[in-house]
DNA sequence: TTGTAAGCGTTATCAT
DNA sequence: ATGATAACGCTTACAA
């Protein structure tokens, strides 16, 4: 409550001379700062920070963005260590972090969100339906807002977009199951419109393509990187394709359906299927059968993004380009060598 | 950028007309009004929070304080649900998020980084060390703030807190023990300071207490929430009593680690060991041995947290009084019935 | 080295 | 129903 006006009349100084002083500029009377100080103390003052942001236009916020109403983003597994990197990394660089909640403003978009706010950069970490880039997103990316997207393909003047290397990912993948012998491998997709759905598809064919599988579409499925839909996608194959010997999933959270689903089936893991996942999520190691899988480098993707955004932030005229970082595969004990042919 | 200056200049009104129209005030002429949001939707216009929330004292935005700087939060397999469900509430009324997550704040306590940004209310949700209350807490409790904590008993004029009834929680654990058979059961705790540590020491002993075991301190010994520590505790409690057939422990976390302990000495488990959790996180039911464990409410809590700080925002004169989320018993397969004395 | 004064974008008070 | 104007707490030329 209290204010630099009354620290000036404390002080017997001006207000500019205790803003002066208390901002550590050079041409201050060390004697009268030091009086500034102590009365700030004295008085418990702390600088509004509104007050200050309506003249610097600076709010030291970064705006975040994640999850739709139904999936609430801090109960994704994947993105918990996703948002621990990026915390760090901002509160570092002296920012605090303003989620945005708030569902009661009807007409907002994520541009007008972020101007009200006056955030000074943004991250958006979005799921499901909002994957698909559309005029919102668009408005965004040309608002000259400093933006970093997680996995949503944007690219602007002072925006750009993170990903994990899905392709190869995937590929990785198919190319140790044909290393194992499989031949019919089954894939779990994610979505038909999200890019990460797409390249995972893509590094699929091209991981068959290598080992000299042809592709067959009966052997995919989508799960929506639901459970759900990841059991609905196993039967279909299953009614689809009797000779089917691995499954590899768009996701863990699937490939636990999925490897659910096998057993309920009278399929056992790995013996007679072998199940790869993609993410890694902190489940994947202790589950029962331990998952062989693709790991993103959460960290990496939220610490890439993070220092990306406040480049973009401290400099205005430059051009960020899109960052890919690289999956790993994680061999545990969900795939196993292809079943001899009976 | 624009401003409700532009807009009055625009339709030939006051500022200050355009301010009622748009905050839909009743003394304004439907016509003005309707150019007033006509004009400020061709402008592009948009109200800046800063400059409204210097006047009016309100800025919507609700402070979360989360995890120490080593234990960064959002990882914590136990917050992420509370996370979720404040996420949810806070949205709901109308306001957005802002974790604190700054660190070149030198002199900054949570009562003047609340007051800097101007938070309309706070939650904190702490881990570790910062659990104990100190004078920074204290200072917070008595500040006016409207401020609920979590499993931290803080308690003041606009402040108050939510926890599980850690009690009762513990106790059921040990008395369902009791009623396998076993008579040496040993407690991994939490620490020695917190209050919820403390609480469930104490249901631990009334457990024992009602089934007529004498308590005995050799099996006490304490984890700190970590792995390590607990798999030196189960080692230390091994070493001082061989005939213990019973762990229970004040976290998920430290019932893993104990028993992978277990087993790596060569104690099978649940046959020759016991081992009881408290949390229920996620993990516990899909571990290789699916985890007995006392659940935490965790989106109750949230809710509780957040339901109450908006009553205490709300309504000035309120007095909180703390809240007590009950847990439950969940029965897995890491507990069984004592083996029989050789 | 210091003070004066304008201005940031709102809301709120008081006339009119 | 509307308009001046002060006020919120701060930074920043510009002047002294």
């Amino acid at each position: 409550m209290t204010s630099i006006k009354q620290i000036a009349k404390e002080v017997g100084a001006s207000v500019s001379t205790v803003s002066r002083a208390l901002n550590g500029y050079h041409d201050v009377n060390p004697k009268t700062r030091e009086k500034v100080i102590e009365a700030a103390r004295n008085l418990n003052y702390f600088p509004s920070s509104a007050a200050r942001s309506l003249v610097t236009k600076r709010t030291y916020m970064i705006g975040l963005f994640f999850g739709d109403n139904v999936n609430s983003g801090f109960e994704d597994p994947f993105f918990q260590k996703v948002l621990s990197a990026i915390r760090e990394l901002v509160g570092d660089a002296g920012y605090d972090l303003l989620v945005f909640t708030n569902k009661n403003k009807e007409r907002a978009t994520y541009t007008t969100l972020c101007r009200e706010r006056g955030v000074d950069g943004t991250i958006l970490i979005l799921t499901g339906r909002e994957k698909q880039v559309n005029s919102q997103l668009t408005d965004l990316q040309n608002s000259g807002i400093p933006c970093v997207a997680i996995d949503v393909p944007l690219e602007g003047d002072r925006c750009t977009y993170v990903e994990s290397d899905n392709f190869l990912g995937m590929k990785k993948a198919v190319s140790y199951l044909a290393g194992l012998g499989h031949r019919q491998i089954a894939f779990i997709g994610g979505d038909e419109v999200s890019k990460i759905s797409l390249d995972r598809l893509n590094g699929y064919r091209s991981g068959l393509n290598d080992a000299g599988i042809s592709y067959d579409p009966d052997l995919i499925e989508m799960g929506y990187y639901a459970k759900e839909y990841a059991e609905l996608a196993v039967k279909n194959i299953l009614k689809k394709n009797k000779k089917v010997t691995a499954f590899v999933c768009a996701s863990d959270v699937m490939a636990f359906a999925a490897i659910e689903t096998l057993q309920e089936e009278g399929c056992s893991v790995p013996g007679e299927a072998s199940v790869i996942g993609f993410d890694d999520v902190n489940e994947a190691a202790g589950y029962h059968i331990p998952l062989t899988t693709v790991k993103q480098n959460k960290e990496e993707i939220g610490r890439a993004a993070t220092e990306q955004l406040l480049k973009i932030i401290e400099d205005p005229a430059l051009s960020p380009s899109p960052i890919m970082i690289p999956c790993e595969l994680i061999v545990r004990q969900s795939a196993a060598e292809a079943p001899k042919k009976t």
